[in-house]
Order: C-alpha cells, then sequence, then structure tokens
DNA sequence: TGGTTATTTGGTATTTTAACCAATAAATCC
DNA sequence: GGATTTATTGGTTAAAATACCAAATAACCA
C-alpha cells in the first residue's frame, strides 16, 4: 500500500472512529432531527458533563459536527446530514447478525 | 437512556469500531470487489501477517465479513455487501473537511 | 512420514480511549 | 461587581486496541 492509499485510508477511518461508541452515535442520531445543545445531551445520556462535551469535540474535530454559542448554551448540529444514512446499513449488520445467531441456536 | 436504547447503539457502536482502522477500511474496499485470502491482504497492507489475521478477525466476530477455508489458503467475502456505500459518505465528510480547511486559508 | 506453506493464537509492550472530578472560562442576571 | 449557569479543559486512573514476535495448527506435497 503506497503512502497516498495509506493517507487516504487513515483520513476515512478517523471519521470512522470518531464515531465508534455509543453515545457518539446516540449524539448523531439526535443531531439528525435538529440541533441540540450540550446539556440537553447530556440529560439524556445520563453521563457527566465533562464527559458529553468531550464526545462532543471528538465529533467536532473530525468534521462530522459544528458548533454554535447562543448565550450561555452551545447549540450542536449535523454538518454532513448524509452520516445518517449510515444508520440503515449498520441496523443491516445488526439484524444480520441476530439472524446468524438464532439459525446458529 | 434506557437501557434498550442503550444496549442498540452499543451494539451499532460494536460495528463501526470494528470499521475504525485503516487496514480494515481498506479490506472491506477490497473484499467489495471480490474475495481475497489472507495472504493476498497481507502483501497489500504490508504489515505481519498475525496481524492482518486479528484485524479479519475483529471484522469477522463483528459478521462483517465471513471466512472459507480452501485448500491452505483461509478466503473472505463481505457478509453485508451494503457496507461499500458506508464509504461514499465518509468521503464526503473526508471532502467537506479539506474545503473548510481551504476556507479558513 | 517429514517438510513446506498459510493462517491463527498467545504473549508482551506501547499507545489510545474513556470516565469522572476539579478547576477554569464565558455569558447572564441581580 | 458578585453570584449563577453552561460548557470546556486538565489531571488521573482504568480499560481497550495495536503491533510484532514466537509458537501452535492445519492442509498439502514429496
Amino acid at each position: 500500500m503506497d503512502a497516498k492509499t495509506h493517507s487516504r485510508y487513515r483520513a476515512r477511518a478517523k471519521i470512522v472512529k470518531a464515531m465508534a461508541h455509543p453515545s457518539r452515535l446516540f449524539i448523531i442520531d439526535q443531531l439528525a432531527e435538529g440541533e441540540r445543545c450540550v446539556c440537553e445531551l447530556t440529560d439524556m445520556i445520563g453521563a457527566d458533563t465533562s464527559t458529553v462535551s468531550k464526545h462532543l469535540s471528538v465529533l467536532k474535530e473530525a468534521g462530522i459536527v459544528k458548533d454554535e454559542k447562543r448565550g450561555l448554551q452551545v447549540f450542536y448540529t449535523l454538518r454532513t446530514p448524509c452520516v445518517t444514512r449510515l444508520f440503515s446499513c449498520i441496523e443491516a449488520v445488526v439484524k444480520s447478525n441476530i439472524e446468524a445467531q438464532l439459525a446458529a441456536m
């Protein structure tokens, strides 16, 4: 694998890695429905504010979300709405796995 | 977030996490074109055979690929071809990031 | 059978992630 | 200005991921 190919896959992996956490997938799902402030997401997820804030910074760093401060709150939105389409495929893998498990019983 | 929701996102994250590595994304791309044996992938990636074998077992464990031994070789194929569609979206994020960088210059 | 090849598994060292608490920063309200 | 609220950042600790080497398996061939 040459250097260019390698860096292309590293760039992709960075984005996939940024999504590779239950809370971050949940956040993406929420933002697909509209903007959310950190406090809303924190309430829904039920973790420490600092933890949620760090998840958001991972998504932001990867270019998946953007933020906007209004008053005391910071609102996050999806930067590239297409990411929500990913879920239908991932769901397909999840379902296929469950079917395979059932078939093996 | 209730227990059921939590476990749904954990299941999704497991699959996304399995893809979250440059070599594993490369493998998925290769398998989208057809089956490949471990040795072919090892040659292309340029890592130790044991390393590639472990990447493949991560993908297999997540239900993304399946394997079939024929003779001395083990051939891997995609179990859910739709995963290749993920790339177009990830590429969109990559492009969008590059554009944002350029705009900031 | 013995040797060769392809792959997996076990072990280890290093790096990366993740969670929480505490402290800081920024905006608002009195 | 001082208190309050929202969010981020720094620090620490524990868990997970990654790479390589070495050893074990499995299938083939002479």
